[in-house]
DNA sequence: CCCAGACCATATCGGTCCGATACATCGGCG
DNA sequence: CGCCGATGTATCGGACCGATATGGTCTGGG
């Protein structure tokens, strides 16, 4: 996963480590992060596999400074083809909650087609969730502990919420397929569909920013 | 992580390892879920610390058969004691999204006290993560990757949400301390708080589907 | 009666990722 | 000038996951 979102990062623009680790947890919105005790293995993997080569110190910046020590990397050709092999091969774990965010994350890259599978797929997986949770809330009139219930409230509410969501999006990617190159969000019309809120899942950890 | 949680629940009930994970699930609402391959090692590693000991088969649901080969453990006074430590050494961790959850799980063993630190840790977590959102969804008029800016909404619907349910949570504690043993949910009016907090409390329900 | 398929149950292995930590350098600020 | 905070690379131990192996037991259908 971490290897996926790197060369989906440096397919915009070389980048070192750090900066790398920055720009990541930006684009996840705290979704997701990685630590550096992930990045870094990970990046001499990909140079080893030859998708990624480690380039001179041009600052993409072009800031007047050019730090030693610090190792920037460049995607290669390979790098790219396995980046959108990666993207087709898109299967259930991307509706997973954590791969289903670093997907979303770069779907600028992802042809209509894919993203749709990947919103539907992750859209059915949080329905499941959902309607699990709403037949413990229903079916217990006292069984359960309060602050487990609380829990699950607030997981119900989540579920509904993001279902919601990817209807927003999936109702927007139809319009653009049909109509054409809108890019806003209809006023929706989702509909079939409730309440507020959402919520992710395990995972989350905090966030640049 | 997952030696507190199966320490909790053995402390209501003696329990096998897959018994163990399916009510660890339950009792997490798919907040988070362990596997085996966490599980099995750390029972033996509890087991090892003298936290927990394998008893007898004496099946709980009193159902005729006695599974061959399933491995009963019960909790030791000694794991009683190391669980009310741990609750005890409840830090920052503990509002970081998956630590938060378990202990959540078991706050009916947490003293009133600790209950109110770690919501009021959790909701500082929370309310972060929202602003740093909010300011990102503010400040940029058009630079941002449309699914980036998606993830980032999300993201911030889920935040605002969860630090109105903790002000619930946190609102409801104080009421029980103050007025007495009152489950229910107060009006609400945690006071001293930000912004709009106005909710209208209607059961969900939410019909459908 | 027997076999298939679903669920029960324990266990291990390889791998990803986290958290802490170490160690440098650089830019300011008092 | 000395210290601090950000930049930057790197490693180590450990937690946890996902797949997989291996069996036992229950249920039901032909």
């Amino acid at each position: 996963m971490l290897e996926f979102a790197v060369l989906g990062l440096l397919q915009e623009a070389p980048l070192h480590g750090y900066e790398l680790r920055k720009q990541l947890g930006r684009r996840l919105g705290g979704f997701r992060a990685f630590s550096y005790g992930s990045l870094y293995p990970a990046l001499r993997r990909l140079v080893r596999a030859g998708l990624i080569v480690e380039a001179g110190d041009h600052d993409p910046a072009g800031s007047a400074w050019s730090r030693r020590g610090r190792r920037v990397y460049r995607i290669t050709a390979e790098g790219k083809e396995r980046f959108a092999e990666m993207i087709d091969e898109a299967g259930p774990q991307a509706w997973e909650d954590g791969s289903f965010g670093i997907h979303l994350a770069f779907f600028s890259r992802t042809p209509a087609e894919t993203r749709i599978r990947i919103l539907e797929g992750r859209r059915r997986t949080v329905e499941e969730r959902r309607d699990g949770l709403r037949s413990v809330l229903n079916r217990t009139g006292e069984q359960i502990d309060r602050y487990t219930r609380e829990l699950h409230r607030l997981g119900l509410e989540s579920s509904e919420r993001e279902v919601r969501w990817l209807n927003e999006l999936i109702a927007a990617e139809n319009a653009a397929r049909d109509g054409g190159a809108d890019q806003t969000i209809p006023g929706d019309d989702a509909g079939t569909d409730e309440g507020p809120d959402f919520r992710e899942r395990q995972d989350e950890t905090t966030g640049g920013a």
